[in-house]
DNA sequence: TTGAAAGCGCTAACAT
DNA sequence: ATGTTAGCGCTTTCAA
């Protein structure tokens, strides 16, 4: 009913009429081997439908050739396909994906970082919950196995990190916005404690000053409930000027901010314009449609790998590495009136097509003693 | 610097003055032991920091603690959720997940299902990519390990399945629809090859019937580009009369379909009204928010990974199962005018409270011996 | 209750 | 190029 459910290795070596280290041989290719010998255990496994123990060969060769994905919080939409480039990637290079998901609680996250590694993962990939509370465990982690962290930081000289440039794209925004004459910005974002927060946060303030913007900022989460809110917060009360433009942390805030706005009946674009960061897929099924900054996701997804196996080849080359992605610009309704006419997922100006680096000297920490990588793939 | 990275039993042993076999039986619990070298064993462990080698272990006992979760494609909105639950109930259980996407291609599926075999996983959650080109695959792995098919089905018998009832679900939009007056509804779906698709649209077609609406499909994919072309079809061609509802096959198509009905400037839900199916998180974030029918994912969850305990004690005791877990009708703004006033977030009525089963005898095929559950958890 | 010993299925030395 | 022999770290007989 299921041949190869027992099939061992010695069952392959009998019934072809070599030893199990031949067959060993030929199936893992470590080394050279006759080429009749070869042909008859390709044969014999073929026919035994003989599928070698991934757990006997790990424990012997001490490799899993399985990582650990941890996540803050799958059902952040910015996940989803980061998690998918992740795992097809990594299955390119015969690797698996043990995932771990965190509830966004750094406890919850050391506890199944402590289960990975119990696994004997070959590497982790982190998305960290918080930037302090998180770091405990991820510099443990680090110790113990290669580590490279997605999308969020975690402090300096931790571990390997590969993100997008948080302060470019804001400085995409405000050049988008100072083109189309936008002179009164408020930023909506998170004043959670992850660095991509932070830095986006920073990157809007230091942008802004810089155009002769008033710095105004209104800090809540990431969530579309937060964007309702401060909408709300910034229209009903008498919290200054009404105004033009909301740049927003992330998408999910630009979608709950313009869900508040129509419901206001406040003009988008035209009285104010909205953009968000990220680029999930919900942010062209509003109306209108959100300009926002795209994530180089798949290149996120590949450089982490590359950092990885790296490691993985030798854990003591490099210090710790920081590779900045550059992002893309999506022009969209929100900013751009009468423009994605009709077929929804128009995406307009591509831009950011160089390296990355920005319009304002933001705080990219000197996170390490090597080079902090731009463009797209940083080689 | 790290301790415990390799610290074995053995040496829990020395440290301990036990023989390997006590420790084992001390930290696994499997026998009993005399109480103060329970004791000593458990200070050494702590004291040098010991953590027990999982490869290992499951080389020896035949069991990884290991389940392989199989999805058609993780960037649909709808699993993160599914994915969340799932791994929050395996870890309560000591069981870690390997994922594996499939790009909705059944060939990857096939590989990624081998693959997880070859790892030893001792179970597999599949969501299948398709009705028929995935049964044989599927069909297969069932034979190896203990399967649970979630969400959509593989043909009968093939293995226990967990699902919300779909059947249900249509039936309570189309008893809303009709509490509300409308006549003539059309149904956005797809012609896809799943089994859920398939379940949708059969018990759209009965339950208007029941009603005595006029039949009437417009089938694509699940895509809110396909929600849009739906909407241009049908209200730019001599395609018959004006529908006054959409009842879309899923959240993505009635998205879709909504932002071209505002860019067409038809009232909803006014003119016509739109319901989805799912309850993903932008079906609250549109405008108006979308009335649907929302899964009980938890509920999947758990019920999914107590059939696969089940067969895990023992896998021939059953012949394979179905559970149907009940649905709720969200209503919101894309229904029902005025409501939801300002804090988007407003889910308005629950419904469905008592066991499903549903208003038209739809095609639940003759799965299994076994019963067909229902209700919200088929104890 | 405890210990000694035999492997789980494989790979990696070490021989030849 | 191939075979022989030890284990990887653990659980589990089997004796005591």
């Amino acid at each position: 009913m299921n041949p190869g459910s027992d099939v061992t290795l010695r069952d392959v070596a009998r019934a072809s009429g070599c030893s199990v280290s031949t067959v060993s041989r030929v199936l893992s290719g470590s080394r050279p081997v006759g080429a009749d010998a070869a042909r008859r255990v390709r044969e014999a496994a073929e026919r035994l439908g003989y599928r070698p123990n991934q757990v006997a060969r790990a424990l012997r060769s001490r490799s899993t050739a399985t990582v650990g994905l941890v996540l803050p919080q799958i059902t952040n939409p910015f996940y989803p396909a980061l998690v998918r480039e992740l795992t097809h990637v990594l299955d390119e290079r015969g690797r698996a994906v043990l995932l771990a998901d965190c509830d966004d609680d750094p406890g919850t996250e050391a506890a199944r970082i402590e289960a990975l590694l119990a696994r004997q993962v070959d590497a982790l990939l982190v998305v960290p919950v918080d930037e302090e509370r998180s770091r405990t465990a991820v510099a443990a982690a680090a110790g113990r196995v290669p580590l490279v962290l997605l999308d969020r930081s975690c402090g300096p000289g931790i571990a390997d990190l590969v993100a997008v440039d948080n302060t470019a794209g804001m400085a995409l925004v405000l050049d988008h916005l100072a083109a189309r004459g936008r002179t009164r910005p408020c930023y909506i974002g998170a004043d959670g404690t992850n660095s991509a927060a932070a830095e986006r946060r920073a990157a809007y303030e230091v942008g802004a000053a810089a155009l002769g913007a008033p710095p105004r900022l209104a800090l809540g989460d990431f969530s579309a409930a937060w964007g309702r809110a401060a909408v709300d917060r910034l229209w009903n009360r008498e919290s200054g000027p009404e105004p033009d433009a909301l740049v927003c942390g992330n998408d999910l805030i630009a979608l709950g901010a313009l869900q508040r706005l129509r419901q206001l009946g406040v003009d988008v674009p035209g009285r104010t314009v909205v953009t968000g960061f990220d680029d999930i897929p919900p942010a062209d099924l509003a109306d209108p449609a959100v300009t926002t900054v795209r994530q180089p996701v798949r290149d996120i997804a590949v450089e982490a790998v590359r950092l990885l196996e790296q490691r993985l080849d030798d854990p003591a080359a490099f210090p710790c590495r920081t590779v900045r992605l550059a992002p893309q610009l999506v022009i969209r309704a929100s900013t751009e009136p009468g423009d994605h006419p009709a077929h929804g997922t128009g995406d307009t100006a591509p831009s950011a097509p160089g390296p990355t680096g920005g319009t304002a000297p933001a705080p990219r920490s000197p996170d390490s003693p090597s080079a902090s990588h731009s463009s797209k793939a940083a080689q």
